[in-house]
Order: structure tokens, then sequence, then C-alpha cells
DNA sequence: CGGCCTGTTGATGCGACTCAATTCAGGTGG
DNA sequence: CCACCTGAATTGAGTCGCATCAACAGGCCG
């Protein structure tokens, strides 16, 4: 698992280079930030770290789909986050609580790498544009949380699958009109849970959609057909 | 509302040595701090910033309570925090989006202190101390969101006020068991809207919870008795 | 006093979860 | 290559939690 020779270093330098965190740090810090990193692969559904275990670190993931989720005693599951390749995860359990908030499992086959609490601490306080650049990580963050809190709050399930279809197709083609597709990602299951709601509910929906002919569906794919519609029904309006 | 001498200089920085967010920054950064910080006073149900507007800098509420709220199109709102004296607010706008994510409105009047966004960060670029406590609080924040979003979406509202009421507790007296007593803060309403529902519901809620003997309630003031119980509620456990 | 705001309580309706049955797709092994 | 199993997705019927609407009581202030 851990650092082996030089061209592993070398491999794992290549990878931070191209993530947002490192963007801007200098040569000589991404080297030692390399050394300091430590290889991790986890294989489909295996449990990353659970909920409330002391963190020790945050990561890097390089390869796979990861989900964030909290669970209900009842075995309910509510998704905060999908994680894909280039993005990091747990970074904000380095700062403050000693444990972390939530439980990370992997979707499919994950390479990530793992940087220790403590090394990088001691890394960032040296680093303006290191730390500079987790400051607007988090404050992303924080603006994705606040944006859910909304939607779970104030919107129906039609709203917050709305404007997350909305979201994919901007995402996926850097605008929205009419006619554009896009694939859902991993299952309707997973979908369900991140827009905290149950399979059940989401496929109705989805449906509901469709024979109003704002979207098509076919297998997980979708395509946006009233783009106007779907995004008032987004914005939560209901007349 | 400008800093308008010497005096005026001191005093505000008699406001920032108390403040978490500046805890252990060297006595000259906190001065020039000072310096950049401006005085600014809100009256009594006045807005402070409106979702999406524009995010020109962040803000310590030195006297008062606030809140940080999203509202519908249908009027109805979600309170994300209540802000009291020594907290700082709008931190995260500073480095991401340029936007506000929510609105700011005076539960009462309030005195601040208000920091631009461009100074602030070419301070903070060079003190490395500023730069971990502002990680460290964001951290906080996004955990307190993170339980937020845990609630609302796999807990019922009985699990949420006592989860509120068991922190409100622990808050007041250091420590829960039964017997001990606290105030509500501001209105039920406020309270209403923080836990993501509406008057009526809480109000039946609470007295659901008074005969079953767990809290026992008069006027604004909620007394403890039955800890154990209370427990299992929040916890979210049906049987 | 009369307005206004907050809080309480009751009746009703809607959205979404639960439970259960069925279909379908993918993967496995005989 | 087909029979089998498993997990995902769909659909229907029933229930529950909570919001809505409405009426009313109490406290505060002009």
């Amino acid at each position: 698992m851990a650092d082996t020779g030089k061209e592993e270093a070398g491999q794992k330098k290549k990878i931070l280079r191209d993530v947002y965190l490192f963007s801007g740090v200098p040569e000589a810090d991404l080297e030692a930030l390399a050394h300091l990193a430590v290889s991790k692969a986890f294989a489909r559904q295996a449990t990353i770290f659970w909920e409330g275990r002391e963190a020790q670190g945050f990561y890097l993931l390089s390869r796979g789909y990861i989900k964030l989720m909290k669970s209900s005693p009842e075995g309910k599951e509510y998704i905060i986050r999908l994680v894909g390749p280039g993005e990091t995860f747990a970074e904000a359990a380095v700062f403050s609580d000693a444990s972390y908030p939530a439980t990370a499992m992997a979707l499919e086959d994950c390479q990530t790498l793992f940087f220790p609490k403590a090394p990088f601490l001691r890394h960032l306080a040296a680093s303006p544009t290191l730390a500079r650049n987790m400051l607007a990580t988090l404050s992303r963050l924080m603006l994705h949380l606040t944006r859910q809190l909304e939607d779970l709050s104030l919107k129906e399930v039609s709203a917050r699958l709305a404007r997350y279809l909305l979201e994919r197709c901007q995402e996926r083609h850097g605008r929205i009109e009419k006619g554009l597709a896009f694939e859902l990602p991993t299952t309707k299951t997973h979908l369900a849970a991140y827009l905290g709601t149950i399979g059940e509910t989401l496929s109705r929906t989805l449906s509901r959609l469709k024979s109003q002919g704002v979207i098509e569906v076919e297998k997980g794919r979708i395509t946006i057909t009233d783009p106007a519609v779907l995004k008032k029904i987004a914005s939560g309006k209901k007349r």
C-alpha cells in the first residue's frame, strides 16, 4: 500500500497536478505532498471509513466512484455527496472534529491517495496557496450543502428531481436546451437516496414528468424536451 | 459608519480579541484587521444581505441576534443558522462564489463589524494562523450543516426537536440530566423554521412530549424530566 | 380600547413512505 | 444455450406524518 519507489512517487505527483486543491502550488511542494500521500485501494462495496470513527486524514479519489452517506437506525440512507475521480473528500474532518461526520463507501473498485492529518497540516501552514485552495474547496462544499438543505426543507421531490436534471444537463453539455440528453449515474436507488427520497417515489416522479411531456426516459438516459417547464418545476412554484 | 478615530479602532480591536477566528493572531495583525473592519449597525427586522446579492465581505456580530435563512416562492422559510454575539457569518461567501447563498436578517437591533473581501484576503495570505482558524471555522459549520441534512432527510419532527432540546441543555449547563431547565431562544415560530417545520406542528410535538412525561413546559422555559427517553426519541428509533 | 402578533387546538387533504407483487436485466453455473 | 438466481425498477393499495386552513385565546403596545 505504501510508497515503494521513485516511479510511484512520480505517478502520484502526476495525479496531484490535475486536482483543483493543488492548483498553483509550487513544484517543490507538490513533490513533498506526493511523498506524504499513501496509496490505498478499495474494492467495490468496501467501506472506506465509518461515521464517528477518528479522522486520521483525508482522501483524494483518483479512480472510481464513492458515496458519502448517513444512515438511519431503520436502515434508510441519505447520500450527502457522490464523489468522482479528481475530487477530494473528508477534507473538513482534518481541521475541526476528530471524527468523520459520515460514512464513505466505494461504489466500484477505487484507487485513492490518503493524506495523513498531521504532516498535511504542517505542510499547509507553510503554503498560503494550498490554504487558499482548501478554503475555496470547503466554501464550495458548503454552498452545495446549503442548497441541499433548501431543497429538503422547502421543495418537494419533483422540484428536487427537476433541479438535479437541469444540473446534470448543464454539467454534461455546458448549457440547457430542448433535445439535449445525458446519462443518469449509477443506479436509480442511489439517485433516490441522493435526492432524499426512495426508489419507488423517484420512479413515480420520473414517469409523471414523462407524462407531462417535460422529459423523455429510456433506460438510464434522459432527454430534456421542455426546459422552460422543467425550470419552473425546479423553482418550486406551485402555479 | 466608517472608522472615525483611534478610540473606535481600539474598541474594535477589543472585540476581535474574544472571537475564535482571531485567536492566536499576533497583536500587529489584529491591529491591521481592526483598521480594515467597518462598523455597521442594523435595526430589528432589517435585512443585512439578500440571497444572490454579490458578496463583498463577511460579518462579525458583536451585539444582537440574526438569522440566516432561505425562503420559498410560497413564503415559507427555513433558518439555516441562528447567529449570536461573537460569531462570524457569511465567511464562506468570501472564498468561492461571488454571491451570498442565503439571506441574513436582524432579529433585534444589531452591531456588526464588516470585513471587505479583498483586503481581508490579502491579510489572510500573510497569516497562517488566521487561515488555519478560518479552516477550522468552516469545518465546524460544515459539520453543523451535515447534521441538519441528516435530520431533515432521515428523522421526523419529534426526533429533531428532541435533539435540539438536548443540545440546548448541553450548551446551557454543560451536561444533560433530569431536572435541568433552560429558555427557548426568540419565538417558537423561529424555532419551528429552524427545525424545518411550522409553528403548529412544533406546538403539537411539544405538547406530545409533555404528555409523555419527557419534558415540562412553562412559557418559553423547558425542563427535562426524562433524559433517557428524550435521547431515544432524538436518535430516531421507532421502537 | 382595539389592533397585532404569537401560540394553541381542531378538521381536512396531500405528499410521500411502507408493504407487497411483478417484471426485467445481468450474471452464474450446469 | 438455457435455467436459475439476484438485485433493480416498476406499479398498486394502504397508511402516516405533516402542512394547510380556520377559529380562537392570550399578551403587548399604540
